[in-house]
RNA sequence: GGUGGGUUCGUAUAACGGUUAGUACUCAAGAUUUUCAUUCUUGCAAUAGGGGUUCGAUUCCCCUACCCACUACCA
């Protein structure tokens, strides 16, 4: 009865109480594209539940602290779309000082110091952790020594006892040590042989025996900083975590978070927890790595990251992928909606998304699926807004763009009709969004664009070997040339529309080979036999132009008539 | 080694204990097209192995194998 009483009391306790999630980094190097879901699928709880999403940065380890970390980790969830509601203010800062929005700053654990000393001080008192003194040296060396002899050293209930703490101990000649030494720690006291029993909301129901976990840092003097198990649990039940949700590789220190709530008397309080399985690499085995990337040609981190070295990592968002198709495919490693739907905007995911659904298995990244997400993506884009994210493309190639046929005049062109000046390389930003249009469907990135196009914007400079031993024959482009009179001679509307009717009635007229004759003339226009339709080309660039590229192929592949 | 977690086509995944085991990516073939690409159609391809329970197991239980994590005064 009395068990029921406390079962149920945690229910309400839990369920009265308003969503709030957080995702805890540490600022110890970029984040990984596994660390991205993490905290989407947080993102993503929360405002489900119509709850809070709270950042909180985990430097404890004064010696792992990377500079530029922590910026960069706020930085990649704001490009993701992934939106704290607490801890970083609107400039993109971690918040130092409570406020109204931020009531439980600071939000960076190396600036909680003196929150935590005092827990761990008060579990000693209540006789769930005590005064270590073994150096790390001794403890090392303790370790080696039982390794040798084919055994595990584990700092438990048993080998605690010949240790140096407050328990093997006698009070007068420990107490002493804690002024006169500076590297002590808090260790927890795991009871013995006890069944500590636990609830994922992914895995189920879990064992554990405490007999098998060890006791565990809970602070160390050296530094006057907690770890991160004692860090975690104050500052989630201070901050009013109602779900955990985290990698798996925190599933073994499940128990030991579960026995500190109920030492704090946190218990009826206690989040509710979700372990993830980890992104594992797209071949062989193991989980997902820089290395990885590096080899198969893929970034393992949504940002470009430059270490200390100069080393540089490529990003998600300078390979061009958009940040929509970005959180789509991660959503989709290790979730599903229960049905055949893949692309979904965050606003889908949010009312899609369960925990009921994650996958419990490590999920093996695909890149193929990544770049056809992107893909997907970009054909959903506008030509308004693809034509802005090429024009820097363009540029780049020294091609200049403008915003109209009289700005052109000013930079010292005069385009075409069709707004286009190949000698000074000026076009149009009307004849780009023309372009665009046509080739969008054939494209994975914006920058592909040019590989596609560049024939758009400037004549071929080399004339594909194998096309042109195909195509570029005698019997074909005297055909060819004749077409290209017809075309200079076309005296309708030189559109597209206008002029693909009559080009082939033309051809199919004289009985001449369609195939043959088009892909000669293609081979002039594009400098191999792929990309648009002849029309389109043709009416794209202009009668000049294409009269000057048809000039140039003869005179270089052809008999020079 | 110990503890915990996991295992459906190559990959991501679907399937109240009853399906010809579905879908997407990749790959291959075909159709369309003036080429390439797109698009469309088709195809290849999976329940790790062994025991149970059951009329019936991908699904529940056990064992084995394999994979992953943890086993730090790191998170």
């Amino acid at each position: 009865m009395y068990l029921c009483g406390l079962f149920t009391g945690y229910q309400e306790n839990i369920m009265d109480r308003k969503t709030r999630v957080r995702f805890a980094p540490s600022p110890t190097g970029p984040l990984h594209m596994g660390g991205v879901r993490t905290a989407l699928y947080n993102y993503l709880y929360a405002k489900q539940n119509g709850g809070d999403f709270i950042i909180r940065i985990e430097d404890t380890d004064s010696h792992r602290f990377v500079p530029g970390a922590e910026q960069y980790i706020i930085e990649a969830l704001n490009w993701c779309g992934i939106i704290p509601d607490e801890g970083v203010d609107s400039d993109g800062h971690v918040v130092e000082t409570p406020s109204e929005k931020h009531p439980h700053a600071p939000y960076r654990q190396s600036q909680r110091r003196s929150i935590y000393r005092k827990y761990a001080e008060e579990l000693v008192e209540k006789g769930f952790a005590y005064y270590a003194f073994d150096t790390a040296e001794e403890l090392a060396a303790k370790r080696e020594e039982m390794e040798a002899g084919k055994e595990t050293f584990i700092y438990n209930h048993i080998t605690r006892k010949s240790l140096r703490n407050s328990l093997s101990m006698p009070e007068s000649e420990w107490r002493p040590l804690l002024d006169t030494h500076t590297d002590w720690t808090i260790r927890f006291k795991m009871p013995e042989n006890r069944v500590v029993k636990m609830d994922d909301l992914i895995r189920g129901h879990i064992e554990v025996n405490t007999d098998t976990l060890d006791d565990k840092v809970l602070w160390k003097r050296a530094d006057e900083l907690p770890t991160y198990h004692l860090a975690n649990i104050v500052d989630d039940h201070l901050m009013e975590i109602t779900e955990v949700i985290r990698g798996e590789e925190w599933l073994p220190s499940l128990p030991l978070h579960y026995l500190l709530y109920e030492a704090f008397g946190w218990q009826d309080s206690r989040p509710r927890f979700a372990h993830l399985s980890l992104l594992l690499k797209p071949d062989g085995k193991g989980k997902l790595s820089k290395r990885d990337g590096d080899r198969l040609g893929f970034p393992v981190f949504p940002l470009k990251w430059t270490n200390a070295e100069g080393e540089v990592s490529r990003g998600y968002r300078e390979d061009g992928y958009f940040p929509e198709a970005f959180v789509n495919m991660l959503a989709m490693l290790g979730w599903n909606p229960g049905d055949d739907r893949e692309l979904f905007t965050m606003t889908e995911l949010i009312e899609a998304f369960s925990l009921e659904r994650v996958i419990k298995s490590g999920a093996r990244f695909n890149p193929d699926k990544a770049k056809w997400y992107n893909k997907e993506y970009l054909r959903t884009k506008s030509d308004e807004e693809l034509t802005e994210l090429f024009i820097p493309v363009l540029e780049n190639h020294g091609i200049q763009v403008v915003g109209c046929a009289k700005c052109a005049l000013t930079a010292g062109a005069e385009v075409t009709a069709q707004g286009a000046d190949f000698k000074n390389r000026i076009f149009t930003k009307d004849y780009v969004r023309r372009i665009v249009s046509l080739i969008k469907e054939r494209a994975v990135f914006v920058a592909d664009f040019w590989d596609i196009a560049s024939y758009l914007f400037t004549a071929p400079e080399s004339y594909a070997e194998k096309d042109a031993a195909k195509f570029w024959k005698e019997e074909n482009y005297s055909l060819a040339l004749k077409v290209a009179d017809f075309i200079l001679d076309f005296k309708g509307e030189f559109t597209k529309a206008a002029l693909e009717g009559p080009l082939e009635e033309y051809i199919r007229g004289n009985d001449w080979p369609m195939g043959k004759v088009m892909n000669c003339l293609r081979l002039a226009l594009v400098g191999a036999s792929s990309g648009l339709g002849i029309a389109d080309i043709v009416t794209l660039i202009g009668k000049d132009e294409f009269s000057r590229r048809i000039d140039r192929i003869t005179g270089t592949l052809g008999s020079g008539k």
